[in-house]
DNA sequence: TTGAAAGCGCTACCAG
DNA sequence: CTGGTAGCGCTTTCAA
């Protein structure tokens, strides 16, 4: 029996006698056999596999991410790989190069920490990417990105109109600059409403314990805020706990807004008012463009851009303030 | 140039002479060369890849798992690649179908569904595994256990001791019948308190949610608990919301505890007694049993069986029962 | 110190 | 329908 039959059985590709198909997977089932995926891989040229590259899987909301991905291509017939970069640059680079060498069908990058230097080596690459909430231009490039500043601003009305004049915001490192989307929308938003708001901001790490820290900087300064809008519900959930372990209560002396509307969020005490971002769909999105209909087909510039419209979620970490009887 | 020359000075095998190798180097940043790692595993027949297959990384505990091993691969010049199962058998056995395609260096398995006959091909596979919580035996198989029976008559002793007589379990699917290391712990703690104490058990999803669910089930019994152990702390945490929103309090009303000692168990309200798990030792010891020192060389059984005694850490979920004044 | 050449285990193409 | 065979891009002898 030539390798070539035993090939085409395992690919189901080209007309096998179904007494020889038997027959070779009878051999298959006594040996033990298992595929070289390597070599399959380098014969074929097509590794089927999606490179996810993530800056950090302990944010629920990447995770999450990651599980409509792996979903996602599982029902296409791809497997997924994950890089996780901690927010480093330098891991970054060394994730982008891992999945080049891999091979990979096309990379979906959900890492803030994303560099020109970084876009331009996708670029060069070719292979279709994905880039979550990061703008980057390229040929094989498309971006999926949420509209902050509609989210951000509707949760900034709905305290205002409670009676909040003085705002912060909270959050991470790599937002530093006034790069970040969503620290901009965070500022434009307080512009609007002039002189008549304060607002202040601080910048910790993405984890409980920086939303911790984060609050803990907030409550030391001279005035503190009386709404904490946080980057993120992760962070917002760490910054709930410094709050209830200072005798500040939520909503009654300050309110809490976080983003994403992770399941934490409700599981938290209070249950944060947060926006939900929709990933079941963005992974969808990204294995669609990725693997069914790859970037090099989208023509128009339009095209390589997707917006995704957030939807606020009110629950207890806001609200009117109250004096203490 | 020949190829040869190139592999040397990308591996640094044999001599180069400096000149040359600067030439090499120039021309791969030049032409933004990526090796095709496809090939050289195939060729060189070593992946330097290290496989890691969990139920469940959306528990905390699992990912810090992996967040560990993941750093300590890297330490020693390895990647790790991830397949998650959702505690479905048989994508588990998808999952170790694949890591044997890959031909990774060693698996390490923390997927409580593992069955005999995955652990019948993981033998046959002859490569290096570490296997977690599931006790499991093989010439190649090392088994890394946590010491759950001690943690468990720790924790029930405390509650014992504060007065509580009457328990509830609460665990995951995976954990029905009596195979389950924890559940047998716990029942083998209450059967020591023979009939003065009660207790039952519940089992729901490995998820907020299903400690939400659990508690939920038990509060609707005839005759609620006064005390909840949580097989692990992001049920818990579930359990905890769903008493708060019945207006229970913990621990005046009912005690809760986890297990694992997660982040989380810290910013839940209140904090949970739990039991630390070390899981920094946990990666550090797979990667050593795995690429270190290959488990072939583990003579004695002793060697194969690693055993991991955990500690109580008692914060504000337990306590004595007080009446509501 | 370098090059030539033989695979690694597969897929894909061409004959038969 | 099946077998032969030429690579895929590397590593690794063996010679030079």
């Amino acid at each position: 029996m030539s390798t070539a039959t035993v090939s085409r059985v395992l690919n189901d590709t080209g007309q096998v006698r179904d007494e020889t198909r038997d027959a070779v997977l009878r051999a298959i089932a006594r040996l033990h056999y298992t595929p070289n995926l390597h070599a399959r891989t380098l014969a074929g040229g097509d590794s089927r596999t999606i490179g996810m590259i993530v800056s950090n899987l302990e944010n629920p909301f990447f995770l999450d991410i990651y599980r409509s991905l792996e979903s996602e291509a599982h029902r296409v017939g791809h497997e997924v790989l994950v890089a996780s970069t901690g927010y480093d640059p330098d891991r970054l680079t060394a994730a982008i190069r891992l999945m080049l060498g891999r091979r990979v069908t096309g990379i979906a990058a959900v890492a803030s920490e994303m560099t020109q230097g970084h876009v331009n080596e996708l670029n060069r690459s070719g292979i279709p990417v994905v880039i979550y909430d990061v703008a980057a231009t390229g040929r094989n490039i498309v971006n999926v990105l949420v509209d902050y500043a509609s989210g951000m601003r509707e949760m900034i009305e709905l305290l205002y109109t409670t009676g909040h004049r003085h705002f912060a915001f909270v959050g991470h490192h790599t937002m530093l600059g006034p790069l970040s989307a969503r620290l901009v929308a965070f500022n434009e938003s307080m512009q609007q409403y002039g002189r008549r708001v304060k607002h202040q901001v601080v910048n910790e790490t993405d984890a409980l314990d920086g939303g911790y820290r984060a609050a803990h900087l907030l409550l030391a300064g001279e005035t503190p805020p009386t709404a904490i809008l946080c980057v993120n519900d992760l962070m917002a959930s760490g910054v709930l706990r410094a709050l209830r372990e200072r005798g500040i209560r939520v909503p009654d002396d300050i309110s809490v807004t976080g983003f994403d509307n992770v399941t934490l969020a409700e599981y938290v005490t209070p249950a944060l008012t947060t926006v939900d971002v929709p990933r079941l769909a963005i992974g969808q999105l990204v294995v669609d463009r990725l693997v069914l209909q790859p970037v090099a087909t989208q023509r128009k510039a339009r095209d390589r851009e997707l917006v995704i419209t957030p939807r606020m979620i009110v629950r207890g970490s806001t609200g009117p303030m109250r004096k203490r009887r």
